[in-house]
DNA sequence: TTGTCGAGTAACTGATATAGTTGCATGACT
DNA sequence: AGTCATGCAACTATATCAGTTACTCGACAA
């Protein structure tokens, strides 16, 4: 795979639970789904289970579920789950001038927006309606 | 540095030469400011020099200077200059599934907007104005 | 015309991020 | 008690990127 699967493994995983939302599945089902490891799905799910999307239990008869309706968890839910901004420009690095702080500070305002409203965006999208295809 | 430091060290470059446009800057100079080595410099800044931002000349008294006046260059020219699109979902692995597929097409089509959107938004910000701290 | 200097570029190195893997502890059900 | 699945730590392999070295090409000067 390559950068920022993760975004795609959670999203195929949890549109693929959402068509039969009652049934538990074990990661080692999930991760055949996605031609993945079972430890790599743990991992990725592990963030939507913390952020209360999915549920799962140990055990015997564990495994993995939908923690509410498929039309009640949008792309944006899970987007902001796996908590990974874009956020291209570094504030990690302190500015050594004036002009590169009011830069950058000026352009991270910009990205930041964007971002804001690219999550505003995904909230309109369910995973319900995301599984068909577009008619136009 | 960390990953996309390529967008600063075009933006922090570019923004310093406006303030003198009419002297020509060697790569180690400007390497020596931005506190990197001058291949890197001439790597990123090439990319600007394709796209008309920066002319570059070689030899003894060859350097680096703006194409055009600073109010002329805004912050959308140098970043897609730099031809870095963020896109996180993975187009590269062919879907599995009509649902994978079906998701991937919507979620690409939201992101692909939000990068529009910031580009047009990247658009109204000048070199020549992005220097100057915001007043808010 | 020859030497110097700077861009341009290819090849290599080191650091970092990420997917994949192994192994084991924990907890739930049989 | 035994089985099975999650949770998690540690390791490996790979890709990306900044940094570096070592060259070629071209422009200008002596
Ligand atoms: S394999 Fe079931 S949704 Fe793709
Ligand atoms: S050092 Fe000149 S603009 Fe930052």
């Amino acid at each position: 795979m390559k950068r920022n699967s993760r975004l795609s493994l959670a999203l195929h995983s949890v549109a693929h639970m959402a068509s039969e939302p009652d049934r538990l599945r074990t990661s080692a089902e999930i991760a055949e789904h996605a031609q993945t490891n079972p430890v790599v799905v743990r991992r990725v799910l592990g963030k939507l289970r913390q952020a209360g999307i999915l549920k799962a239990e140990k055990g015997h008869a564990g495994g993995w579920q939908l923690a509410r309706a498929a039309d009640r968890i949008s792309v944006a839910d899970i987007y902001l789950a796996l908590d990974e901004r874009l956020t291209p420009v570094s504030e990690d690095a302190p500015p050594r001038c004036s002009v590169e702080h009011a830069l950058e500070r000026r352009v991270s305002l910009i990205m930041d927006q964007a971002e804001r409203d690219l999550i505003e965006n995904l909230k309109g999208l369910s995973i319900a309606e995301a599984r068909f295809p577009i008619d136009t």
